[in-house]
DNA sequence: AACATTATGTCAGCTGCTGACATTCGACAA
DNA sequence: TTGTCGAATGTCAGCAGCTGACATAATGTT
């Protein structure tokens, strides 16, 4: 249109802006080494403020809550997973779409440096942590709602009048927690493969008609 | 066989335990009024404390954590739930012990004085509430390890190498989860009548299949 | 250089929650 | 009835999470 701006023009990202992000990072970096030396409940938020040498008061400027600095790549993920799914292909049905997106989630995760095995102690230190677990639990909730908004716009419905899209979304969820938990649990059979989770997931998806038929014998 | 007691022996029942039980009951009960005139947040601990005439301290002696006292009924309702589904009759298959075990609950709760309308005040003061929310989610999560193992006790299945009981169990959560959002949603259509409740769960159920199937239209 | 904007620090304070110790209350026997 | 033991409760001190209010410093703009 109008306004012929100088081409190149990405962002204008400021000194501010980066400034922050640093800082942001820091404090998430340090509070995932400190949770997962000395545990959640045993690090204060004094400790990781005066690590990164930020005071108390700035730590909740940058997170609500204690919680949230530890599900903060976690929350990542998850808007990535989005991202992933409004762009798969329409032709696609609901649940090629989720297995498209949750595919493409774990091939960004195994291009980025050492996230794999970080990864894994986040899941345990989440799901060895009573408070982590709760807080986890209600974001997954909050993803299940944007997920089947997205599948509702895909498919033309209104999520209000037609659960399917809620209840899809909320039982993919619950296969892709308890992959994780089986991923965690026997660490020898899958561990340094992240096709070993999509596998898992892709059993349990298989597994869930049978399961629902009726008798297992 | 032996020891021939004196028949009548419900329960030596003290004077101590029905102080005990009156006092949790009372705070319960304060607690619920508080949360639902005034708000979960705006309701401190002193001020349950107080209603009851008892010192904070006791109030920490009788539940953990704040949120503990705003789960208490509903936590009942989830122990009896998990009675009902393990006196199911062998014969049937999971799913039908479960639907039969919530129908059972619902029943109990309808005879249950005026608990039907508490019961959907607390459902929408939970769903409002981040923090309530994230507690009975945590708890939703247990109630599905357990569930699942006795599951796996009927069909004599190992839970750690079949991973469908928990399947099945975390889907049925889904689904009552679920169909109580519809529930609270929409009062005008279902309000009145626990029927309408468990036939909305039914109805889910029935959509799971063709929504796992493929495409909707 | 002067100004507006925004991030940060400091301080005071509330609330949830816990340990330690004293006190009172119910149970049970002499 | 009385006395004794254990359990329930009260009191107090204190820590940690979290917030509002205000002052200060850093950054961006003219």
């Amino acid at each position: 249109m109008a306004m012929p701006t100088t081409a190149a023009d990405p962002q204008p990202v400021g000194l501010r802006e980066r400034k922050k992000r640093r800082t942001r990072d820091a404090l998430v970096d340090a509070a995932h080494r400190l949770f997962l030396c000395h545990g959640y409940g045993r690090t204060t938020v004094d400790e990781i403020a005066s690590e990164v040498e930020v005071s108390q008061r700035t730590f909740f400027r940058y997170f609500a809550n204690k919680e949230e600095v530890a599900l903060a790549v976690l929350a990542e993920a998850e808007e990535a997973f989005l991202e992933f799914l409004r762009a798969r292909p329409a032709g696609e049905n609901p649940l090629e779409a989720m297995r498209g997106a949750v595919r493409e989630v774990w091939q960004a995760v195994d291009r980025g440096q050492d996230s794999g095995p970080a990864a894994l102690e986040l899941f345990e230190l989440i799901e060895s942590t009573p408070t982590l677990l709760a807080a986890h639990l209600r974001h997954a909730i909050q993803q299940e709602v944007e997920v089947a908004r997205i599948l509702a716009d895909r498919e033309g419905l209104d999520p209000a009048v037609d659960l399917r899209p809620r209840l899809l979304a909320a039982v993919f969820g619950t296969v892709v927690r308890i992959s994780h938990l089986a991923y965690a649990a026997d660490p020898d059979a899958h561990r340094h493969s992240m096709d070993g989770m999509l596998a898992l997931i892709e059993r349990h998806f298989d597994q869930l008609g049978p399961a629902l038929a009726g008798s297992w014998r």
